[in-house]
DNA sequence: GCATAATACTTGACCACTCAAGTATTATGC
DNA sequence: GCATAATACTTGAGTGGTCAAGTATTATGC
């Protein structure tokens, strides 16, 4: 069976997409916080798992990095004084990393930052049955792929 | 204003999505035809601009690269004889690039197992009305970060 | 309870990209 | 037509990621 003409260059505005709104959060959050997104989205998800910490893996998975890529991204973070990493105590093979004050603030920060960009784009006009359809569509397509 | 809740987990799948993609892409080419998923955009790219060949920020823009990745994607395509690139008659700053018949018939093969791997995607199953409203919103996308 | 497997993490080697700067060439304005 | 600016490209340095392999620890099956 042959694909819809439209398939191909969906999947391209996809890619592109993606690649104008890392780029643009990137530029945003450096400039004001010093932070590229992918640490921002790291001190997130540590945010989420306040109380009992996040393995390099639930990180890894979180941000869909792999967990050295991880290891690597929390060490400047911990330099900063942005985030702590403690062993796990029942289970020695983890670390488990935490936000410190200094980074819970400069989250919060840095959220606003995220905000008003995520309010530049044209999502934020669509009613909201348009958006979750357009949300549906790109689950689907996650789901398919995992 | 304050934004919708859909709008930030909309972004996220949507930046999942593209790197699911790329990654399930890469794989699919470069194990059955030993070339990266980028490699292939720009043969692509290449074969639509077939008589006067593409200068290097011709293939940056149409791939989303800059210049500099262009010119160090096309040397290993030059080594393996995809492509040849020559100077410009009518401007000397730029150099040309043009697929080989090699080229093309990798990329003829390459278009196959790309075709493959989207007939994959639950794109694939909508209908045309709702794909086209999927692609709208992306292009509506790009046309605010452009 | 012990061998084997699985998991969590780190590290070294590498890769693909960006950015800034430099060179060569062409376009523009006066 | 000449100075200045803009464009096309390349290169060196740096960055941020992957993958594969190694270590330490925990889980599993018999």
């Amino acid at each position: 069976m042959t694909i819809s003409p439209h398939t191909e260059p969906t999947v391209l505005e996809l890619l592109e997409a993606a690649s104008l709104l890392e780029r643009r959060f990137d530029r945003a959050l450096s400039h004001t916080k010093g932070i590229s997104f992918s640490e921002y989205r790291i001190l997130s998800s540590l945010a989420a798992a306040e109380t009992y910490g996040s393995t390099r893996i639930d990180l890894a998975n979180s941000v869909c990095l792999t967990a050295s890529a991880i290891t690597r991204a929390l060490r400047p973070l911990e330099k900063l004084g942005l985030v702590v990493t403690e062993r796990s105590e029942r289970d020695a093979r983890q670390s488990l990393a935490k936000l410190t004050p200094a980074g819970t603030e400069l989250l919060e920060d840095a959220k606003g930052i995220f905000q008003d960009a995520l309010r530049d784009l044209p999502l934020h006009g669509l009613k909201k049955r348009e958006i979750i359809e357009f949300q549906n569509r790109l689950e689907e397509i996650n789901k398919s792929l995992r």
